[in-house]
DNA sequence: AAAATTCTTTGATGTAAATCAAACAACTAC
DNA sequence: GTAGTTGTTTGATTTACATCAAAGAATTTT
């Protein structure tokens, strides 16, 4: 989640700013594990919680985050098999879901940054049927499921908004399933990279260069490619001019040619 | 959603029984459109409701239903950017979702049967983002969202089914992503028919033959290959013996070869 | 019943992406 | 700092599936 915006140097400015938590109060300051914060003076309410809630509501509202949880670059927030409890929302960090077939393949079914809920799996099952991995050091919101129906219940604003969340999910699956059914690499890779910067935008990052979390292999499977494939249309992409690749540095120089790739027929 | 059990004659009759409403009070056979129905004595209410309601409680469920409607081969149930009011359960037929891009290719999202429901997709926007077409002559229940989401309210145990309703297509999708993202030909269509007859013999259909409603391209559509790709695998499953295919009617003589190719570690 | 349309099958050929392979860059551990 | 590991790039070759094409069923229209 931390992002460049010129330099090697801006990107650790940045990462300071989003992972600093020295606005909290000192009792919501980062400890071991298991601290009780509050969603009404969260930055990143209006990204993962409804808005237009009157502040006495917001209050009760603060009653469905339990507890907040660490997790180190690598390891999992929840694996397939585990018993479903709750729902995730990420304060800080980068995540990737997979899920993988007997035979070994894996399948990376999203990726997902700040303020974006994670677990929505689990429900039907009472388990979880994917794995979500940090892929770099983060911080979630443990939002036990039993919470979240109570105050569903209580509050048709907070049950609209969860129902918008599973539903938004779905929508995007389709979308996935369009670009795995229908179009080539570098239409995948194009349209990965702008949906990428246009939710790092809308979390106050750059709109044009960003550090990619993922190695080419991690969005290779989400894309439904090989690594070479996407290291080939990357490298294609910068000989063309559209982008600028340096490992995992990514800075986007023609916005409208992505668009164009991604979208043949919208764009001119 | 009209099955054979072994001769087309058969097919006749079975369609016969699920679309025979005789069995029903006078007032709720079929008219022209919007007829009320009741959850509480429909024979599939154990797949698209909640079960463990006690007798008055299913009562005031029945409210979640406003209207029926009727849905004729071909046509729409609703359309990309219509706005959405309603979910739909399908009490009888057969539909496909699918999207299209700018550029007209279409990807189908998936072919929904009796007892499951229809729509999730128009929540996020208030508008549905899909076209869900009734690929044979259908009847749904149409459920206001306003209604279901009142209802869920008053009601924990219709809440968590909602819940798992949506979690389960999510889970769905992601399966799917991994046929598209991993599997081979063979595979896909594999696990298509096995997944195809699973949900059929949920039904009470036959766990081994059964009429396909769709067309080789929109099964090709929705599990990302061309028509002539899913005519050649049927081909070549029908020459192994692992089925018998003759245009839309398909027996499954091997399910564990089948079972076997779409994953070859699990079997044997 | 004939004509038109839609859907399916099968064959021949082409191609985008996979696979195989090797060098190189970056990061981690000692 | 060096060795080992992990990730990335690029080239050569292969392959699964797409594309093109044409005939044959099945269904619908007239």
């Amino acid at each position: 989640m931390c992002q460049a915006n010129s330099s090697n140097k801006d990107i650790k400015t940045v990462c300071l700013e989003i992972n600093d938590n020295s606005w909290q109060p000192m009792d919501q300051r980062t400890t071991p594990e298991s601290i009780k914060v509050a969603c009404s003076n969260c930055n990143l309410r209006e990204l993962c919680m409804p808005i237009g809630f009157n502040p006495e509501d917001m209050q009760k509202l603060d009653e469905v985050v339990a507890t907040r949880r660490r997790v180190k670059q690598g390891e999992r927030l929840f694996s397939n098999g585990d018993p479903f409890t709750s729902l995730y929302a990420i304060r800080t960090g980068f995540f990737k879901t997979c899920i993988s077939s007997e035979d070994g393949r894996e399948q990376v079914t999203g990726f997902q940054m700040a303020g974006e809920i994670i677990g929505l799996d689990g429900i039907v099952s009472d388990h979880h049927s994917c794995n979500a991995v940090a892929l770099e050091d983060a911080d979630v919101c443990v939002m036990p499921f039993a919470n979240v129906e109570e105050l569903s219940r209580e509050f048709p604003v907070l049950q609209r908004h969860v129902h918008k969340i599973m539903s938004r999910e779905i929508v995007r699956e389709n979308s996935i399933m369009m670009l795995l059914g229908n179009m080539r690499a570098e239409e995948r890779i194009a349209a990965f990279l702008l949906n990428l910067v246009q939710r790092l935008h809308a979390r106050g990052f750059s709109q044009s260069e960003f550090i990619l979390r993922m190695t080419r292999e991690e969005i290779g499977s989400y894309l439904g490619m090989k690594l070479e494939t996407v290291s080939r249309t990357f490298s294609k992409f910068s000989d063309d001019g559209i982008i600028e690749v340096k490992q995992r540095y990514v800075k986007i120089i023609e916005p409208e040619a992505l668009k164009k790739i991604f979208n043949p027929q919208t764009c001119s």
